[in-house]
RNA sequence: GCCCGGAUGGUGGAAUGGUAGACACAGCGGACUUAAAAUCCGCUGGGGCCUAAGGCUCCGUGUCGGUUCAAGUCCGACUCCGGGCACCA
């Protein structure tokens, strides 16, 4: 960029880092500090591509937050750290054929030293964290271990979501539509023994809470749809010529004399002996079949509904009649109790199956009580029919009632369900910490000793994955074996590694205490630092890190070890950031690399053209016209100050008091509630006040330096400096305003008649209705417009408008 | 299909139910300059009318309706775009 301002920005930078580094002005003493503010973002995946622009923006818009705290007086800690274990990281280090523990450092360095040092954040790197460090998985294990010992964790075999690319199993979150999360390859299924953490007992909880935490409400929204709560009952079918029961789970018991059939999930434990001798056959093909479908075909929204008859009836509880029992892959077996009653005439589903079978359908809802020809399924609330005694009772209300009878009769209970399924751990991969268990013959699975964490990860010579449904970690001989830690007898341990969002479901809790090797975290740090104050994050990470972040936290006040049970005060979810209108990817090629930003218009523009691009909860969208725009605003401000030389007097001029003190104000407020973007146009509009009314008062650009030392700190200093301080700018104190300077003095009336603006006077501000309709009528358009006329109405908007209405 | 967002000038975007388009980019004009760049200043939603500068007037926030003295903002239906979830009984 041109020097032409003599704006220098690459060695106003340099200077600041060298000497913020070395007065260690970041770094906060988590001991004495009095006013503790915990200021929190998202950690990154030190991937070996570098820092991606979308990092950066979430990083900056949490560091001007902190920024203006900090300036507002509090001990703000901000620390950064790198959750570098995972399935990208091991994917990346074979496909170059170097092994993790070599790259990971060197991806790390990159990012702290060449990346992340430039922003210009308040980064505490004296606090780092890296979850690849032993010193901390050791606490990612014994956290485990906290959850094992609760019964949180348990182990269990089941047909798991199988990613035959990445050789390892993945939660149910980390498959997206059919595919796996990280590498996109379609998912299949495998029976497999697992470690799950059991978070369904908290799903009400994580429910619940979610009223009163200060979250974002779209995050919120999220995790409420992920828990997915529904409230219905159990009714228990009995079965045809037999003494066992069949228990269905529905939301619709207003429905129940309208189920006509019942269908059973393939994998439903009861389908072998429902099968009859002329079905057996065709019930075990369908079975198999099903067990093949991948998840992307099963997913398949256009395909036709399948399904076989098991040649067996159950009763229909309400009516006492036989229904047909049939099997189909639309029914889930993790969900419920994976037996439905089917309901074609009110569920869209069981209506196309019914069709497609030829399958009884029986009204049971109307809109207006009378029987109609369906030509799908009406799902709306209506009036009962053919419902015996329950005839003409709103649909609605005969929920409960319906439930009441059955239930007298021993065959419904109230129930509620939940979307959300038990979180799973395991991965049969190696690039993470070893899950801390120990398996004896004579013992069972018994958690590794405290004092004998951490469960170091081996260095293997070959870390492949291999597809049998085993860690690389189980061909190493040295590491399995093992003694058991209660009997002393030959025992053997567990081989998978767990899932990298374990990691970082408690890095929050390290970061204030990372000074104590000898425990996870102190109890009066966490005391004093935590909850944490402010959480900045994308959205993504919504049903994920998030959720899975929150459960630790009450299973760790469960445990009695911390006293809260909500990890973030408050949570924010910023935007995404587009490219010229466009989604930023490889393919597209319009990838922004932050460094080549900072390294043409300085860390100071690209934060602030960051924040000033749109709004930031909602993104923007980044243009390389658009960053002229700021770098142009910043060497105003340079230009100005170096060139005026600003005198001690106090302000006269009103207009140049309020813009002073209305700046102040909205730039406050602004930054309050993170709307950045329109924080730096009320400094725009400061800095062009300045050169209109050729402002030479040295308050005025003390106040200006102090609201924009957030945006770009560099600059700020700089200036502050050459304005004769001495001391950094961070201590100078936020900028107070008075609430009599942020209001015009005079200000332009508008007068509407009959909702139209018809005229616009000046007037003093703050006239009553009394001392302004005299002024108001006395206008030659007010006249005009009313004279002939009957004044209906005379609305008053105080020091803004009059509204006269006229017939 | 369901759940969340969103749609405002040529562009990015402002606007507690109260003057739509703050701020910025691009564009145009002026000053400075031999010239250009840079800088500073001004104009800049669209149409029409009158005029000397300037003024007057109508239309305008995805579409159609509604509430209100007053709607970009609230309500109802719809279209399109982005994101999330997806046979969850």
């Amino acid at each position: 960029m041109s020097a032409a301002s003599g704006y220098d920005h690459i060695t106003i930078e340099a200077k600041w880092r060298k000497r913020w580094e070395e007065q260690k002005l970041h770094n906060t003493d988590v001991h004495k500090a009095e006013r503790p503010f915990y200021n929190l973002m998202m950690f990154p995946y030190p991937s070996a591509e570098g820092l991606h622009v979308g990092n950066v923006f979430a990083f900056l818009g949490s560091d001007i937050y902190a920024r203006f705290t900090r300036m507002q007086g509090y001990d703000v800690f901000e620390p950064m750290g790198f959750d570098a274990f995972g399935m990208h990281s091991e994917n990346y280090a074979l496909k170059i054929g170097t092994n993790p523990r070599e790259l990971t450092p060197r991806s790390i360095r990159h990012f702290r030293e060449k990346q992340m040092k430039m922003l210009g954040a308040m980064f505490d790197w004296s606090h780092e964290v890296q979850t690849t460090d032993p010193a901390y998985y050791k606490w990612t294990q014994w956290i485990f271990i906290q959850l094992f010992k609760q019964g949180l964790a348990y182990k269990k075999k089941s047909p798991v979501n199988w990613c035959p690319s990445c050789k390892t199993v993945l939660a149910d979150e980390q498959v997206m539509g059919g595919a796996c999360e990280r590498c996109r390859t379609e998912v299949g299924k495998r029976d497999l023994e697992q470690w799950y953490f059991r978070i369904t007992k908290y799903a009400q909880r994580l429910l619940d809470n979610l009223d009163w935490i200060d979250w974002s409400e779209t995050t919120k929204m999220a995790q409420r749809n992920w828990i997915g709560r529904s409230d219905g009952a159990d009714l228990v079918f009995e079965l045809q010529g037999r003494d066992e029961t069949l228990t269905v789970f529905t939301t619709r018991p207003d429905t129940i004399f309208g189920a006509t059939y019942m269908v059973l999930a393939p994998e439903h434990p009861l389908v072998g002996s429902l099968a009859t001798d002329g079905y057996r056959d065709q019930v075990k093909a369908y079975v198999a079949k099903a067990s093949r479908e991948s998840e992307i075909e099963r997913q398949d929204e256009t395909r036709e509904k399948t399904g076989v008859f098991t040649g067996s009836h159950g009763i229909n509880p309400a009516t006492g009649n036989p229904i047909p029992i049939w099997i189909s892959d639309y029914v889930l077996m993790g969900y419920g109790t994976g037996a439905i009653m089917a309901v074609p005439a009110h569920d869209q589903r069981d209506f196309e199956f019914a069709r497609k079978f030829e399958l009884a359908i029986v009204q049971v809802i109307s809109p207006d009580g009378r029987e109609v020809p369906l030509e799908q399924a009406y799902v709306d609330p209506g009036v009962i029919i053919n419902s015996g005694e329950f005839n003409g009772i709103p649909s609605e209300e005969s929920k409960s009632k319906m439930t009441e009878w059955l239930a007298g009769e021993g065959k419904a209970e109230p129930k509620v369900n939940y979307r959300l399924r038990d979180w799973c751990i395991s991965r049969q991969r190696y690039w993470g910490p070893p899950i801390p268990i120990i398996y004896c013959d004579k013992c069972g699975a018994i958690a590794v000793p405290d004092e004998d964490l951490p469960v170091m990860l081996p260095e293997l010579a070959d870390y492949r994955p291999d597809g049998t449904g085993l860690s690389p970690l189980a061909r190493s001989e040295e590491f399995i074996n093992t003694a058991c830690p209660a009997c002393g007898g030959p025992a053997k341990r567990e081989t998978d590694v767990n899932d990298n969002f374990l990691d970082s479901a408690w890095y929050f809790l390290r970061y204030p205490s990372t000074e104590f090797p000898d425990r996870a975290f102190d109890t009066n740090i966490t005391k004093k630092w935590l909850p944490v104050d402010m959480y900045i994050g994308g959205n993504e990470h919504a049903c994920l890190h998030l959720m899975y972040t929150r459960f630790i936290t009450m299973a760790l006040h469960d445990a009695g070890l911390i006293e809260f049970e909500e990890p973030f005060k408050t949570f924010r979810a910023h935007g995404m950031i587009i490219k010229d209108g466009d989604k930023m990817s490889k393919s597209r090629g319009n990838i922004v690399n932050p460094d080549e930003y900072i390294e043409n218009f300085g860390a100071d523009c690209l934060r602030s053209y960051l924040m000033f691009m749109g709004p930031y909860l909602e993104g923007g969208d980044f243009r390389d016209e658009g960053i002229k725009g700021v770098r142009h605003f910043l060497e105003r401000v340079w230009r100005r100050i170096t060139e005026v030389r600003p005198t001690g007097e106090e302000i006269a001029d009103p207009e140049t008091l309020y813009a002073m003190h209305f700046a102040t104000k909205a730039v406050t407020e602004d930054i309050r509630r993170l709307s950045y973007n329109t924080a730096l146009a009320r400094l725009m509009e400061m800095m062009n006040h300045a050169y209109k009314a050729d402002i030479k008062t040295r308050i005025y650009y003390e106040t200006l330096l102090r609201l924009l030392a957030p945006f770009a700190p560099h600059l700020a200093e700089e200036l502050w400096e050459r304005m004769g301080h001495g001391e950094t700018i961070l201590v100078s104190g936020w900028p107070a305003y008075d609430e009599i300077h942020t209001r015009k003095s005079e200000i332009e009336f508008v007068v509407q008649i009959n909702g139209k603006v018809r005229s616009r006077i000046r007037v003093p501000a703050d006239l009553s209705q009394e001392e302004l309709e005299p002024i108001v009528f006395a206008d030659e358009k007010v006249k005009e417009y009313t004279s002939g006329k009957t004044i209906v109405k005379k609305i008053l908007v105080r020091n803004k408008l009059m509204n006269i209405v006229v017939r």
